[in-house]
DNA sequence: TTTACATTTCGCCATATAACGAAATATAAG
DNA sequence: CTTATATTTCGTTATATGGCGAAATGTAAA
């Protein structure tokens, strides 16, 4: 990101324009979370979550880790330029203490209490 | 900012996702300009560019300064929480050394040597 | 090899956004 | 007071974006 084109810093700003992606964010910056556990999250459909997460990868705010049939995202840390890292903190210390941040990581720690495998197959009866 | 809702945080990062205001909010960094001359820089109609200043000043990015029939418009400054002054810098950081950060530095240097009601009588005969 | 299933891709729809020109507003000049 | 003019507001249009469900993909289990 440093002395990039514009259009590649308005690729990261457009990727953090969107509430639900902040929050997805503000998750993963605490804590690796695999795809249904953000559906669970923010409660919206699969697709739409994954489409968010590859908008947030492809601005290089978050990384992701393939295991079976599962994707982990986490919130980029290795290799990643300081004006990323800055603009992560930058978000946190913006967002953190905001009501709805609060009440994400509150729905975050139901969502980590439960078995992963239940958890999907509870969205397979819904979608 | 500081502990703001996410809403308004999404108002800054879309404010700061669109191109056009990335480059007037640098042009505006160095300097204070009337809505003319940030016409004039950008290449756009004046209804657009007093848009973009609308949204730029809504997400509490820039000020203005109303002289006559002048609007003057610049980088936020005065009475400005910490997370504004910081992301301005970042904007600063990322950007300035960009190509077209730099053309238009360059051609703010041309703009800002005409005498500005000459500028906009010029605009008047192409709107 | 077949089946199950987490994730992604695709196609579609509704809404948001960026652009323009025309009209409205507000202020300086005649 | 009337005219000129810098800026904003409004209405319209084209494109971008966010949402969903269905279908495709890839991997683990049967």
């Amino acid at each position: 990101m440093a002395k990039c084109k514009i259009n590649e810093f308005t690729a990261v700003t457009k990727a953090l324009g969107d509430p639900n992606r902040v929050r997805a964010l503000l998750a993963l910056l605490r804590r690796e979370l695999c795809v249904c556990q953000v559906v669970e999250l923010l409660g919206l459909a699969p697709s739409t979550v994954s489409k968010h997460m590859a908008i947030l990868k492809q601005a290089g705010l978050v990384e992701s880790r393939k295991e079976g049939r599962w994707v982990y995202y986490r919130a980029a840390a290795s290799e990643v330029p300081e004006e990323v890292k800055e603009v992560l903190k930058w978000v946190s210390s913006c967002c953190s203490s905001s009501r709805e941040a609060q009440e994400d990581r509150r729905s975050l720690k139901a969502i980590l209490s439960m078995d992963p495998e239940q958890l999907c197959q509870l969205q397979g009866t819904r979608y």
